[in-house]
RNA sequence: CCGGGUGUAGCGCAGUUGGUAGCGCGCCUGCUUUGGGAGCAGGAUGCCGCUGGUUCAAGUCCAGUCACUCGGACCA
């Protein structure tokens, strides 16, 4: 009876993986709708968890000798429009303001959809020097795009993110910042969201527009869709030109300098859901997760249960854990199953006969397996048991990845893949048209050009010219 | 933007040939409970998405519009 009543809550993921994700983000409180399409509010413990994301983020940047800095919200179409292939890319999907109170604005400003240009026309005035370089900026804001299918945090018309910029002297420099940053991504990714990464570059039909080079990482969700997860952009010196930012280098010489950008935005948080989420909710990896442990007082008006409770509440905390302690009315199994649709990893249960027994019972939310510990033991089983979830989330996401990704040969096997979900892995003889065709024919688009090649033949299964690299291929958020 | 579905209490829904707005859960108060969404008693809660039309009378019929949702196209 209780277990039907859990389950009518949230949509089955293997029923409907998309209503599944869209109860998950409702139901675990972690967004609201607004009164506009594409806008969403991100409640307390949806913020919670990008709050996490930042704290990590911000003090990698910062080691890494960034510097946060705020641009404003709007950008004059004049300046919006100065490098061709960018204003191209995104004029389309820009919102505009036109009016100042009641007035006409001499000039229509679009709301950023991005600061690229921001930044190019702000270098533009204090650049001077080779010793003013590098600049390395970011900032953490929102931006908008009128997107025409929205979803909550995969696809909205507003999005907090963080937007780095920097301009180097020389490319090799700016190319290292490019890669550097990815790989910030990537461990982002990997060590504390517990979500494996396909690193590599995009090919020219997906890159930034404006780019010279754009390089990703694609993870697999749970229903073997890619989603990019981090960007990290090579600008040359283009916007450099367009923008006419200029320096006197070593020999007194004028020269544009080479510029990078990269982005991660709040649309991480719908990979994590949908990387680790199952039919009882959400599935917070330790590391991010706002409240690590929550304790379940059972039986708590009993003489003893409360007090022993508050005890290991503190006893945790002091420790350095996010512990919370639920001594509210609900009964504990309301308790439990709230607990998990809201993904906190650890759960520990306090009750008259762990008490009399000097335990308490673990449980934990990625696999459901209880343990009982010696009360004791509490700190150090907290943390292995932290670890645990943490190392098997990864775990378990990396093999859903590796299991999933095929290699195709022909046309035929490509479809086969997808009929069974997956990503492709193909030889590919770098044409854009081979690409369209693959959208065409097989419904993928090219995810990425991984760093790590593998040679699977010698010709391009789409066209049968020579092969000039392995693709990842796949069907994208 | 195209196609399907949906908007009635916080949530899930019912509402017949147009005739005073309903149920379950949740919420509030009190007591009893507590190892997987507790029980009893009492109580509060409605711009029936919005705008206009038809009508003596619209949650119900008509038109428009907004939002949500699924799929497709598009999308740094």
């Amino acid at each position: 009876m209780a277990k039907e009543k859990k389950v009518q809550q949230i949509t089955d993921m293997d029923a409907d993986f998309a209503q599944w994700f869209t109860d998950v983000v409702v139901k675990a409180g972690l967004i609201d709708y607004s009164g506009v399409k594409g806008f969403y509010i991100l409640r307390p413990y949806g913020y919670a968890i990008w709050e996490n994301i930042q704290a990590i983020l911000d003090k990698r940047f910062k080691e890494l000798g960034h510097h946060n800095v705020s641009m404003p919200v709007l950008i004059p179409e004049s300046l919006l429009q100065k490098e061709k292939d960018h204003v191209e890319g995104f004029a389309p999907e820009c919102a505009w303001v036109t009016l100042g109170g009641n007035e006409e604005l001499p000039e229509r400003l679009c709301v950023r959809p991005t600061s690229e240009t921001l930044f190019c026309d702000h270098w533009s005035h204090v650049l001077h020097s080779w010793r003013d370089l590098p600049m390395k900026y970011n900032q953490w804001c929102s931006v908008l795009r009128w997107e025409k299918t929205t979803r909550p945090l995969l696809r909205g018309r507003e999005f907090l993110w963080q937007e780095g910029h920097t301009i180097h002297e020389t490319a090799e420099e700016a190319k290292e910042e490019t890669e550097t940053m990815l790989n910030v991504y990537a461990e982002l990714c990997e060590d504390y969201l517990a979500m494996p990464v396909i690193k590599g570059r995009k090919t020219d039909k997906e890159k930034f527009a404006g780019a010279e080079a754009t390089y990703t990482i694609e993870c697999m969700m749970h229903d073997k869709k890619a989603l990019q997860s981090g960007t990290s952009h090579y600008f040359g010196d283009g916007f450099a030109r367009a923008f006419n930012i200029t320096f006197s280098d070593r020999e007194n010489k004028l020269r544009y300098p080479h510029q990078t950008s990269w982005g991660v935005s709040t649309r991480i948080m719908g990979g994590i859901i949908m990387t680790h989420g199952d039919n009882n909710g959400l599935v917070l990896p330790p590391m991010i997760a706002p409240t690590q442990i929550v304790i379940i007082p059972v039986a708590m008006h009993k003489p003893g249960v409360l007090d022993k409770a508050e005890e290991l509440r503190a006893r945790l905390e002091k420790a350095g854990f996010r512990v919370m302690m639920d001594d509210s009315d609900q009964s504990p199994g309301w308790k439990f199953a709230e607990y998990e649709m809201k993904g906190i990893p650890l759960r520990i249960e306090i009750g008259p006969r762990d008490i009399e027994s000097g335990n308490f019972v673990a449980v934990r939310r990625d696999n459901g397996e209880k343990a009982v510990c010696a009360i004791d033991q509490l700190e150090e089983k907290a943390d292995e048991l932290l670890k645990t979830i943490q190392a098997s989330m990864y775990e378990k996401a990396k093999a859903n990845l590796t299991e999933n990704i095929y290699p195709a040969t022909t046309m035929d096997e490509a479809k086969a893949v997808i009929e069974k979900g997956g990503f492709i892995k193909m030889m590919w003889c770098g044409d854009e048209a081979c690409e369209i065709k693959m959208k065409e024919d097989v419904g993928v688009s090219s995810r990425c050009i991984p760093f790590e090649q593998e040679h699977l033949g010698d010709v391009c299964p789409v066209c049968g010219k020579p092969a000039k690299e392995m693709v990842i291929w796949g069907i994208a958020y």
